[in-house]
DNA sequence: AAAACGGGGTC
DNA sequence: GACCCAGTTTT
C-alpha cells in the first residue's frame, strides 16, 4: 500500500508535469469502464501498443460488455485474438468474464485484492484496473516501471529475478501520490515507453536528468540489470495438408503445448530436421486407400517460425485425397473436414493462417 | 525460482 | 541475431 506523503515526491511531481505535455492519445485512456480497461491491459501484456491497438478496437466492437464476452464461444474469442499470441490470455479472459457474470452479477470487482483473485489478472493488471477505474493508490510494475526506477534510483537488482519485485514495488508504492494514483501510473509507464526507452533514451531533454542516478553516474545503458533468457529449443514440424475436393482437414490442438485451443493440420513432429522415410510411409499407410498417390506433391521448403522459447522449422506436405478419410482415421487423428469459409472462421496459429492464406483457396 | 507461453518491431 | 514489449500461470 502507498504511504501518504505530506508532500509529493520529486518523482511524482516531475512525471505528473511531464505527462500532460507528452502522452499519446490512446482509446483506453478515455474510459472508466473496468471491462474496457481490463481488455486493454490484458492485450498490452507483453505486447506493444502499435500491435495491440487494432485488436482492442475490434474486440471491443465484437464484445462491448462483459456479458457479451461471457456468452461467446471460446473458438470465436480466440479467432479475434489470432495473431496476438499468448492465447491463454484470451482463454483466461473468457473464463473470467463468465465468472464475473455468474458470481459478481456482471459487476466488475472494484479493489486490487479482489481483482487479483481472478484468472489472468496478476499484480500488474490488478493494479492497473484498480487505479485507472477505481482510483486505488496501488502502483503498477511493468517493464517500463522497472526500467525507470532502476535508472532513477540506481537499483541494480536483476529485474528478471522474481525476488526483485518486492524491492521495486516498495519504491513505486513510496512515490505514488494518493491524490493522483491513476495519473502517476499512466505517467511512469508512458515515460518509460517514450522518454526513458530501453535503447537511446532521451536523457538530453529529460526532466529528471539532474536527479537520475544512472545519468549522473554514466550508467544509463547498464540499467536495468536483466539476466539472459535460456536459449530456445528447436522443434521440427511436418504438416500433412489433406484435401478432398473443396474440403481440408484440420484439428483442434487440445494438448498442453503451444497454441492450445487453436487449429492446425495433421502433424508429425521429429527431433531431427528430416522426417525419416519409414515414418512418412507409416503415416501415409494410416491414411489408407483415400490417399491419391498419383497426385503426390513434394513438401514445401522449411518455414522458420520463432517463438519466445521455441524455434519451429516447419514443412507442409500437401496431399490430395481420392475420397473422404475413413471414420476411424478421422477419429484417431482428431481431424475434421472444413470448407475454405469455415477455415477462415477457425482460430489458427499465425503460421497456419499465413499458409492457408497463400495456399488454400477455392479452386476456380 | 525457473520455465512455458506468440508474434512483431527495432537496432 | 539479440532484445523488448502496460505479465501470468504452471512446474
Amino acid at each position: 500500500m502507498a504511504k501518504t506523503l505530506s508532500h509529493p515526491s520529486f518523482l511524482a511531481s516531475a512525471l505528473l508535469a511531464w505527462y500532460p505535455r507528452h502522452h499519446r492519445d490512446l482509446p483506453w485512456r478515455h474510459t472508466r469502464d473496468p471491462y474496457a480497461i481490463w481488455l486493454s491491459e490484458v492485450i498490452l501484456q507483453q505486447t506493444r501498443v502499435a500491435q495491440g491497438l487494432p485488436y482492442y478496437e475490434t474486440f471491443l466492437a465484437a464484445y462491448p460488455t462483459v456479458q457479451d464476452l461471457a456468452a461467446a464461444p471460446e473458438a470465436e474469442v480466440l479467432r479475434y485474438w489470432q495473431g496476438l499470441g499468448y492465447y491463454s490470455r484470451a482463454r483466461n479472459m473468457h473464463r473470467t468474464a463468465q465468472q464475473v457474470v455468474a458470481e459478481y452479477g456482471g459487476k466488475f470487482p472494484d479493489s486490487y485484492a479482489e481483482l487479483l483473485k481472478l484468472r489472468g489478472i496478476g499484480p500488474y493488471t490488478a493494479a492497473a484496473i484498480a487505479s485507472f477505474a477505481f482510483d486505488e493508490a496501488v502502483a503498477v510494475l511493468d517493464g517500463n516501471v522497472y526500467r525507470v526506477l532502476a535508472r532513477i534510483f540506481g537499483l541494480h537488482s536483476d529485474i528478471a529475478a522474481p525476488s526483485s519485485r518486492k524491492e521495486f514495488q516498495a519504491v513505486a508504492d513510496q512515490h505514488i501520490p494518493a491524490t493522483a494514483p491513476a495519473d502517476f501510473n499512466q505517467a511512469i509507464m508512458e515515460f518509460g515507453a517514450i522518454q526513458c526507452t530501453p535503447a537511446k533514451p532521451d536523457c538530453l531533454f529529460c526532466p529528471l536528468q539532474s536527479t537520475c542516478w544512472a545519468f549522473q553516474h554514466g550508467q544509463v545503458s547498464l540499467l536495468p540489470v536483466k539476466s539472459k533468457a535460456k536459449a530456445a529449443r528447436t522443434r521440427y514440424f511436418h504438416y500433412f495438408v489433406l484435401r478432398h475436393g473443396e474440403q481440408t482437414y484440420l484439428r483442434e490442438r487440445r494438448e498442453k503445448d503451444i497454441w492450445q485451443g487453436l487449429y492446425d493440420f495433421a502433424l508429425a513432429e521429429t527431433t531431427e530436421p528430416e522426417l525419416p522415410a519409414a515414418e512418412l510411409s507409416r503415416h501415409l499407410d494410416a491414411l489408407g486407400a483415400a490417399l491419391d498417390t498419383s497426385q503426390a506433391a513434394e513438401p514445401t521448403a522449411a518455414y522458420r517460425h520463432v517463438l519466445s522459447h521455441q524455434k519451429l522449422e516447419v514443412r507442409f506436405h500437401p496431399m490430395a485425397l481420392a475420397e473422404a478419410l475413413p471414420e476411424a482415421t478421422v477419429r484417431d487423428l482428431g481431424l475434421r473436414a472444413y470448407s475454405v469459409t469455415e477455415i477462415e472462421a477457425l482460430p489458427k496459429p499465425q503460421l497456419i493462417a499465413n499458409y492457408v492464406e497463400q495456399n488454400i483457396r477455392t479452386t476456380r
